[in-house]
DNA sequence: ATCGTTGTATTAGTATATTAATACAATAAT
DNA sequence: ATTATTGTATTAATATACTAATACAACGAT
């Protein structure tokens, strides 16, 4: 799985959502230990300092833990990431609508689309 | 309709998103006159500067044009303003959907949250 | 005991975004 | 003719993001 980094985004902030998005999505799977900080920003081509950052967040919200001298490792509670994955679930959702009713779509409409697009593929 | 600014974009950037959507959304009209940089500028509280560089993407586009004395004036291309709406919906369509997929949610329930959170409202 | 790896912290340097302060040419309004 | 407003351009200053280069303490492995 590739480091898509844009450049019109915070580099460390889209760490982050890449990182929640492997752990809510199970492919970092729960307790198990992640790679090391210089490994993962060597992986990303980013500086540590910055994947520090983005590790940092992740430690805020819970989802993952650092032993000091062993490494870092994902929470072992799966509420937590079941509770995370449908919390930026709905974040997507909401922004999404808002987005297509400011470009003048109506909810219907919206939803029409995104079927129709579901099932082109 | 207020400006509302988050600092993890870039502005002039969230300014022209702003002003695409008040175009295609038809709020304001094809062929009229837009309110001047320094008004626009004053209204979401940022530097001409960087509304500047906000209208001259829009330019860019075709959707604006700008009369040297004058002002600057929406596009009467019906069509472009048309042909913009809809690639932008798409645009965010596929983002949507490919962020909901990187978060573990098939298309079916993906489009199924949507349906539901449409009828909740 | 030594060595290597871990997370973490610090300091400085560089690049970029945004603001600030002007300036200018063109023209409509007075 | 003068004035005010338009878009546009320029230069400097400031704030912030990111990189770079280290350093340190803790501990497992050898």
């Amino acid at each position: 799985m590739p480091w898509q980094l844009k450049n019109d985004r915070q580099i460390w902030l889209q760490l982050a959502q890449i990182l929640t998005q492997r752990i809510v999505s199970g492919q970092y799977a729960p307790g198990v230990r992640m790679p090391s900080v210089r490994d993962l920003a060597a992986e990303a081509g980013v500086n540590p300092n910055t994947m520090q950052r983005a590790l940092a967040y992740l430690e805020e919200r819970g989802l993952v833990s650092a032993q000091r001298n062993t490494g870092r490792y994902v929470t072992q509670d799966a509420q937590l990431i079941s509770d995370t994955r449908h919390a930026l679930a709905q974040e997507e959702l909401t922004l999404f609508c808002e987005k297509m009713r400011l470009l003048g779509f109506t909810p219907e409409e919206t939803s029409q689309l995104l079927k129709s697009k579901g099932e082109s593929e």
